[in-house]
DNA sequence: TCTCGCTCAGGGAACGCTCCCCGAACTTGA
DNA sequence: TCAAGTTCGGGGAGCGTTCCCTGAGCGAGA
């Protein structure tokens, strides 16, 4: 017992042989408690359940995967530039955050990526295909986003937060186009005459949808759209709002594609001297809690993020239990407060 | 070569073995040429790296880590209730993704962790002690965490994001009674006579040390202070806002120790007919993306999140690297804007 | 020409776990 | 009382790496 050696012992984790020998037992019996087996003996579970208090035993996940073959991981993959949706947006904090709750809820372990670019796209790649994660939650509003498509080759289970173009990869993500239809409607009840809106990046197909129920909401009354191009941020939604302001001086309602271009736009409408909502009317989307305390609080399309974000983890955790999943479209509806 | 066992080795992914075979070498070649040993000779390698090209051969991390002992991952703990500090706070996604982004750089696996109750922080503290990481990056404002110290115990590399009771636990914060100095100094050269505050919840050292700035700034003066109590969310600093009206109907500022909570404040102070800046001048903290579009824009001291959670990442890197490292305190600035 | 030394490839043990398979012990029925 | 059946613990192979150690091969010096 020189020194050296018993300090390492000290210092290392105690293994199953360790804690079998303390028990009296076979480090398969040791195992079958670990794990829960139920084909063990009462007072043999009782001994190896003291050893493992008192030597505060932990199994070595690295040796247990490498055996088992799973990893009782998943990656979230968060799929957005650095400038992207995102990035200041309440949604990542929610949705991050709802998600990683349940997944751990339910004893994964979350691993989080970013793909950012295309040298992180092709680490997210390398890193599933490598077999560290059992599944994959793909976070992505792109719907061009290449990753869905790779990530599905890998034949791993993967679950989008947002629609995907991938074909074999099931999603969930809101109406899009009937909290849009929702908004507009909302406007011509009030009587607004000249409803403009502010899209999303078109790439989007959140923001593509959205500006398709304003089209078709709008179309039924045989008005003319009147839309500007935004980027899903505060700036784009104030410069945007410039925009239609020039092009349309007597509008007098706005269907944001999102509530931060809304905050945008209110503060844009402020400068140029318009009333919300006496002169202008303004509906934004998502009901962020930013909405309700904006000036003058925001009328609103309420989509239910957290709501989202628990039923794609939980379709994924369906999905790595080998049953299928299908697809999910969440309602929406609308919240209506001060500035309509 | 019955059909089986074809599908099957389609299936599996290649091993070490495979590659050696297929390059006509040993698999301590293949595994020193993988890990980049420089004691190879160039044909070999070359015969090597095709071999694993062909193969699309990726490391079993598993199998590595059981023999390393290392896992190249680090856990991100964020450390706060549900309904605490970070849940909708832009913080959470600025400070994780700037955090995440710089790990991933360096080549670490980031393992997200919430820990927001005693079971879930039970649940971080196993793990990170079974040895599934490399490293700990703990996102803590809760001074009172007794997380740190239990991190601290498992000899593994801690930093912390914010400061923290644990001796042993670099970290990096903020200037906070600088920062909140700036802001009640900057109401005073405004003329403003009668400054209140609006606090975080005390059990928050970054709550505390601003309140602690606010007292010193004003204690010159030899003007009392007007406390009341928030929780920096918006709705506490409305309500906060409500009780200082009341108490003081003349007030004539508010310093509020963070943004959300100032510009909860806004709000009330709109409804109870007050003008900002010419009634009451607010002054928040953080200089979150949503300052600059309130009504109106908010003057707050800009504290660099992104930047402290890069310095954090760079102390926990250089700490894993073997090097030691010191706790940091990153200054801060005043951003005026239109409420002061 | 022989030997010493050096470089660098290969063999194989070890890492800590799971799980298959065997056999001991105990129960049950005739 | 004995055979058959059932339950449940133990032995040990194997998972895919790394890394130590051995020894082959070759160049240089005597």
């Amino acid at each position: 017992m020189e020194p050296g050696a018993a300090k390492r012992a000290e210092m290392k984790r105690p293994t199953l042989d360790v804690v079998a020998a303390r028990a009296g037992v076979s480090k398969s019996s040791v195992s079958r408690v670990v794990n829960g087996a139920h084909t063990v003996a009462p007072e043999i579970r009782d001994l190896v359940m003291r050893a493992v208090r008192e030597l505060g035993y932990v199994p070595n996940a690295a040796a247990r995967n490498l055996v088992t073959r799973r990893t009782d991981a998943v990656a979230m993959v968060v799929s957005d530039p650095p400038q992207g949706v995102l990035s200041d947006d309440p949604l990542f904090s929610t949705v991050v955050r709802a998600a990683s709750r349940e997944l751990e809820a339910a004893g994964k372990q979350v691993v989080l990526m970013l793909a950012e670019s295309d040298r992180s796209r092709a680490r997210v790649e390398s890193y599933v295909a490598a077999g560290h994660v059992d599944g994959v939650l793909l976070i992505s509003l792109h719907g061009a986003d290449p990753l869905p498509a790779v990530l599905a080759r890998t034949s791993l289970p993967v679950v989008s937060f947002g629609r995907t173009a991938a074909p074999t990869v099931p999603y969930v993500d809101l109406d899009n186009a009937g909290g849009a239809r929702l908004a507009v409607r909302h406007l011509l009840d009030r009587g607004r005459q000249r409803i403009a809106t502010v899209t999303g990046p078109l790439d989007l197909s959140d923001a593509r949808e959205r500006l398709a129920g304003y089209r078709e909401a709008l179309g039924h009354t045989g008005r003319r759209p009147l839309v500007a191009l935004g980027a899903f941020t505060r700036m784009s939604g104030a410069e945007a709002m410039r925009q239609l302001l020039a092009d349309e001086p007597t509008l007098d309602a706005v269907f944001a594609a999102n509530d931060l271009m809304a905050i945008g736009a209110l503060r844009t409408l402020r400068e140029s001297g318009r009333r919300v909502p006496d002169d202008v009317a303004v509906v934004g989307f998502d009901d962020i809690e930013a909405a309700a305390y904006s000036a003058p609080a925001l009328t609103t399309v309420c989509s239910p993020m957290a709501d989202q974000a628990l039923t794609a983890v939980r379709l994924l955790l369906g999905l790595l239990a080998g049953r299928t999943g299908e697809s999910v479209i969440m309602p929406n509806e609308l919240v209506v407060r001060e500035s309509t």
